[in-house]
DNA sequence: ACCGACGGGACCGCCCGTTGTT
DNA sequence: AACAACGGGCGGTCCCGTCGGT
């Protein structure tokens, strides 16, 4: 059942998901967090131990919704091109129909994440990774498997140019 | 000439725009440049008046080193080709052989500048933009008009691809 | 009759003084508290208006407890050194086998208190003035009259120096 | 030579260890130490690092008196029990002629210190031992070897038993 | 030209107490 | 009677910038 701090707490992570997004999983002052969420310190430390565990639970809600678009733009889909234009556009969105302010969140969060953030710093990596190698790459090796792409193509080299392609056009967006 | 005063002031200018690039233009504290150059605070202010003021010289400073390596790098290539894989080596050379630790200065200013930074901002979409349609859409444009490259490519538009992707691989590497 | 809530009020308290004795009646934090009572903030503040209340009532409860083991090692003693020998061995079971952790209350609460807490300093207070003349003076007063004692003694001043000594030597062997 | 800053540290230091030996050593705040040093924020944290740096020097400097009180006292006496009598005469300055407010540095801080200090801990313990053993019980020792003092005297345990009651007796007349 | 002391403010984290809900 | 959510405020720490002194 969903009782008045689950909401409240997925409220938080909601609006923080795009403030950390804008101001950078560092810049965001809780003062900034305090004003999008319309809480007080009290009220946001209840549902969260620290500044940086919510910056971890609004990552993980910003790539989540990502992961989401991508299976959404996957699903029915069986052919190489189709799958790597669903892809690609999922980062068309970020830019053009975005779900939450600010490009990127693995970009940023790579970016951003000194040395002093190194639990949030993994995450971004591992997303990252999720992205480049399980879902493209993967779709890259499948098509080749099946003759839809050809067969000189290296799987992992193909992602890793792609997902920086589209990485880095989000941040030339903005 | 060159006085002790303008040898300490870049000085400091050359480490600090490591340190800019490394922490952000904006986690990177007044204690991190007192370290990296081994000045006092005095000493820093006594060159530049605030913080901002010598963020954007550093910025000036990292991105003029790889303006210079592009010139470099273009010096004596005439064909589109080839100086296409000059800019491409440029940017190899930011993750192989950097010239200051922390990836690419165009990149890490867009991304990390808040709004409350815009001159610094500013002139990193400057820099970009003069990368990428002053340097590597004029390339392609002259490829096209000498026949050395398709002439149904659009120049902005490969340029944009381009160092998209480049922008992209450097910040995959980190 | 021992309702459920009073239970549960005698159970704060037990708790709570041990707390407050460790930790100091300063130092102790409402989350200390919990954690000892097992109990939500709620069901703390449902028995006691204020943490300095808790505070006073788990005071009142520790000196109670040695002020009855004072008494229960006086009773069917009349010779003023049996009886001065009762008292020191209550302090020795304060480290021996202490009835609740962090030393002597007394001593604690005299010494941890601000001027913010009037209230507690002044039980602190006549707690000690209590053991000091009206228990510890007044058996050496009556050994004097009854000649088990040197009559050049006066009461009140050996029973400073006892009860100091005993004080010091609980706060020496923490 | 005492240049600006190290005139400005000594007197934070005098004014912290008054403040520290009547708040305790953890209920003094840093508004405290600002309104008695009339310095702001910033001014103290230039010469200390953080509070408990501050705490530990302000304890060394309180007990540093103490030292300094005691042997000046023993300057020139010989016998044991006019040395005896120096220390005591130390104690009861303590509370006549105060050097700072708040009574004994040791006590206080051995009485106030949670686990959380574990460093201003350790020095009360250490300052405490010093003054038991290294000082009060070798003049009993001394005494008996002199044949000043009965000769069934174990030096240590009327070092304890006299620091005992000297702390006790500090500690009841506030 | 460079150092070092200092101010004043913003940061995050934790505090105690109140209120509504079960 | 007990919990859980929340407010508002104080805690120590670190920040950037200024200014007097060397």
């Amino acid at each position: 059942m969903a009782t008045k701090g689950t909401l409240t707490r997925q409220h938080i992570v909601e609006r923080a998901a795009g403030v950390f997004n804008q101001r950078g999983y560092w810049g965001a002052s809780l003062a900034d967090l305090m004003r999008a969420t319309g809480l007080e310190k009290g009220g946001i430390y209840n549902h969260f131990g620290s500044k940086e565990a919510l910056a971890l639970e609004a990552f993980e809600h910003s790539t989540g919704i990502i992961r989401g678009q991508v299976a959404d733009a996957l699903a029915g889909r069986r052919d190489a091109a189709g799958r790597l234009h669903a892809v690609i556009d999922v980062f068309r969105r970020l830019v053009d129909d975005p779900p939450f302010p600010g490009g990127c969140p693995m970009l940023n969060t790579a970016v951003d994440s000194d040395d002093t953030h190194p639990a949030l710093r993994a995450r971004a990596q591992a997303v990252m990774h999720e992205l480049r190698v399980d879902t493209v790459a993967r779709i890259v090796q499948r098509g080749v498997q099946r003759g839809e792409l050809r067969d000189d193509l290296d799987a992992e080299t193909e992602a890793t140019v792609l997902v920086a392609a589209l990485e880095g056009a989000v941040m030339l967006s903005q």
